[in-house]
DNA sequence: TATTGTTATACTCTATAACTATA
DNA sequence: TATAGTTATAGAGTATAACAATA
């Protein structure tokens, strides 16, 4: 035995190598797997530092590169409900990063913008996500990052 | 206009193109898209036939795969917490698919292993995964599916 | 009547700490 | 004192239905 190893490293260093099983060929399952890299990764690049979660990032990116869009469109996009979606932006134009305007035309539709503050720390956190998809080119070569996007595409076409 | 629309289909018709800004290079973003079809064909195929979340799924597909495995590695390989893990046994073993077994050796542990009934679940669950991941197959080409599935292992390593 | 967005509510998931029983 | 697993609790995320305003 190792006596440098704590008890459960040790224990797993025995253990026969976990068998994936029916998993292995399952594209959901590792997707899922990936998922917890790329999410703490974000985690430490963007959502600690700007205080927002993946969904608010992605919210304020799409926002950003689409000016004026209207919630329903920015919830499908998203993939998240229109109830979900009215407390999200109630609480980005709280933090006054964006803002809502009446659909002259429409009364019933509105366009999201960001404001001033909502420019600055958007055009900030797209900096951030470079280094953070720089540290994922380790784990894969460039050629493959742009492969994993582009397959990634594919799925959700 | 086309009447034959509704109307925000035709809205949707009408718009710019979705543009992802600084989304478009990120995998994560990608990732999570990818996710929504994936989970959306999961349920269609196993989550509703066997009443089963993706997580309970791929617990029964592990305890399958590595008989007598024990809880805290299944709560990393499943990156779930030990109490969320303690739940999802519990309602698993209320099912009579799974039994939890005192280990002789060392009291506090226990080994996780399939009841019958959780035997027959679990080989059915595992062929239905067939036909969903043959879905996914009509939108990659088998070799762009092993492909991905080896870029995402890269990612979760 | 249908649509956009909101409010209300319940349910699930997740995270942390505190506890137990064993070691 | 440390570890495996459990219980308790609070917070965040998600889903549904019911609603108000507008068309």
């Amino acid at each position: 035995m190792n006596a440098r190893l704590p008890a459960a490293a040790e224990l797993e260093a025995r253990a026969a190598p976990l068998s994936f099983g029916p998993l292995a060929g399952i594209a959901g399952f590792h997707l899922a797997r990936a998922t917890v890299t790329t999410q703490t990764s974000f985690q430490r690049h963007i959502g600690a530092v700007f205080e927002l979660n993946k969904v608010e990032f992605s919210l304020l990116m799409l926002v950003m590169a689409n000016p004026g869009i209207v919630p329903k469109r920015l919830a499908r996009a998203l993939a998240v409900t229109a109830p979900k979606l009215t407390l999200l932006i109630d609480g980005l134009q709280a933090r006054r990063l964006i803002q809502r305007e009446r659909n002259a035309a429409d009364g019933r539709s509105q366009h999201l913008l960001l404001t001033e503050r909502g420019r600055k720390l958007a055009r900030d956190a797209a900096a951030a996500a470079e280094p953070m998809e720089r540290e994922l080119l380790s784990q894969l070569s460039r050629a493959e990052h742009a492969m994993l996007i582009e397959l990634l595409g594919k799925l959700s076409a």
